[in-house]
DNA sequence: TACAAATGACTCATTAATGAGTCATAATGT
DNA sequence: ACATTATGACTCATTAATGAGTCATTTGTA
């Protein structure tokens, strides 16, 4: 019965997820929503909107997302349109790019 | 043997995941790194990299933001010295805020 | 102050995500 | 053009996330 080693994550990304759920919960209290209110608008548990404030990396971000969408939290763009918008001329953007990285097959020489 | 029907998402959200994953996928590229390196370096697995990459709503957000700093995608701040300091300045405010939500409780007079 | 409601923090069964592997195809550098 | 490597798209077993429920505690208001 050994506990599992949660995936290890940088100092980095924990902060960023943390920010986050933080951004929720201050969104959720200004809308005077309770978290069985979000939970409920959002289609997920009470338990895991929790979790998610609370900035649990193994939440998915499609929940994440789905709840910052609606208590008004912005992700990349204010407003949708802008949104969608950016994401048309990046998508035109990444058109130009490589499809695929070569990596140098390095001569690998040990046999001296 | 039902094909389970996916959580439900927002236009909205779809594309704000979809753009996180181009981003990443670009950043990748820039780096001239595949996607085997990248994932070998954050710790996952390629197909996993490659559902992120699409904008898959089911993958955990600490990958998906572990990938994202790993490859310089900025996450809210642009390095980690500025996210730091706005979690700890968002800290203090969330301090100031009501710790519970509540709501009138509605005469709800069904029985005329 | 007292009361009703919201929150936080657990457990556990169920469901879904993840990793490993494979194969076909596409893309790149020589 | 060719050889080589990267990528995309699957399957399936294993592992982890989620939902439902409970209980103690804190909070806001009458």
């Amino acid at each position: 019965m050994v506990k599992p080693v949660s995936r290890p994550i940088s100092q980095h990304s924990s902060n960023a997820l943390q920010l986050l759920g933080q951004l929720v919960r201050e969104a959720r209290i200004k809308k005077s929503m309770t978290t069985s209110d979000l939970a409920a608008r959002a289609g997920i548990s009470r338990a895991l909107l929790q979790r998610l404030e609370r900035g649990d990396p193994s939440c998915s971000i499609g929940a994440v997302f789905e709840v910052a969408t609606i208590c008004g939290v912005p992700l990349f763009e204010q407003n949708a349109r802008q949104l969608a918008s950016h994401l048309g001329l990046h998508q035109e953007k990444m058109a130009l790019l490589p499809k695929a990285v070569r990596t140098i097959a390095k001569e690998v020489k040990d046999d001296f």
